[in-house]
DNA sequence: TGCCTGATGTTCT
DNA sequence: GAACATCAGGCAC
């Protein structure tokens, strides 16, 4: 296996944190977009706001499966929202990306979703459309362009804050929302 | 500035 | 038939 799928075939509340500061790099039309991750959720199947929690259905059926894994659903009948899977194959779990930080390319995501300031990537359904991700992607191996994982040195503890998630009706106690603390593009929600 | 609501499709009960 | 891991625009204050 893959140091990226060993890495990840991990509890997705540990690897939320570890996946700040990480960078995703995306190929559009033959341009490349790289942005970090800045907020991040961990969901799993014995967590009630999981879309795994009541087992495993065709959606759900990447969670099911082997880390490393792009799993993108689509919600609230226009948006898409990207997670990364965890832990091992028949593990229901799964970490969404909720906000990123432009680094290379910002032209290139602006044409996809033309607005200004931190609004480009500062919530899970607008990086997707920053990033042209859609059904299409879904069940993507994070290794291969085009659009790849690269993993970062872990942050000081210092530069994470760890809070409720946001967004949900159920499970709301449970504080598997990570972010990097100061950053502008951490969605306000 | 902040609350409220409409848009809209997929999935599961 | 209802719920939903959302967002943007409108209106009140």
């Amino acid at each position: 296996m893959s140091d990226l799928k060993t890495f990840l075939s991990r509890p997705a509340y540990e690897i939320a944190p570890l996946l700040l500061g990480a960078l995703l790099e995306r190929e559009i039309d033959g341009k490349i977009v790289r942005v970090k991750i800045v907020e991040t959720e961990a969901y799993d199947q014995t967590d009630a706001a999981s879309h795994s929690f009541s087992g495993r259905t065709p959606r759900t059926d990447i969670m099911f499966g082997e880390p490393g894994h792009l799993y993108v659903y689509f919600t609230y009948g226009m948006h898409y929202c990207c997670n990364i899977v965890t832990e091992g194959a028949g593990v229901g779990a799964a970490i969404l990306i909720r906000a990123v930080e432009p680094l290379v390319g910002e032209d290139t995501m602006r044409q996809w979703r033309p607005v200004q300031g931190t609004a480009l990537t500062n919530g899970p359904a607008k990086l997707c459309q920053a990033l042209a991700i859609d059904r299409q992607m879904n069940g993507h191996d994070l290794e291969f362009p085009p659009l790849k994982l690269l993993l970062q040195p872990a942050l000081p503890v210092s530069q994470i804050i760890q809070t409720t998630r946001v967004g949900i009706s159920k499970a709301k106690e449970v504080r598997w929302r990570f972010y990097i603390k100061d950053n502008p593009y951490v969605s306000k929600w």
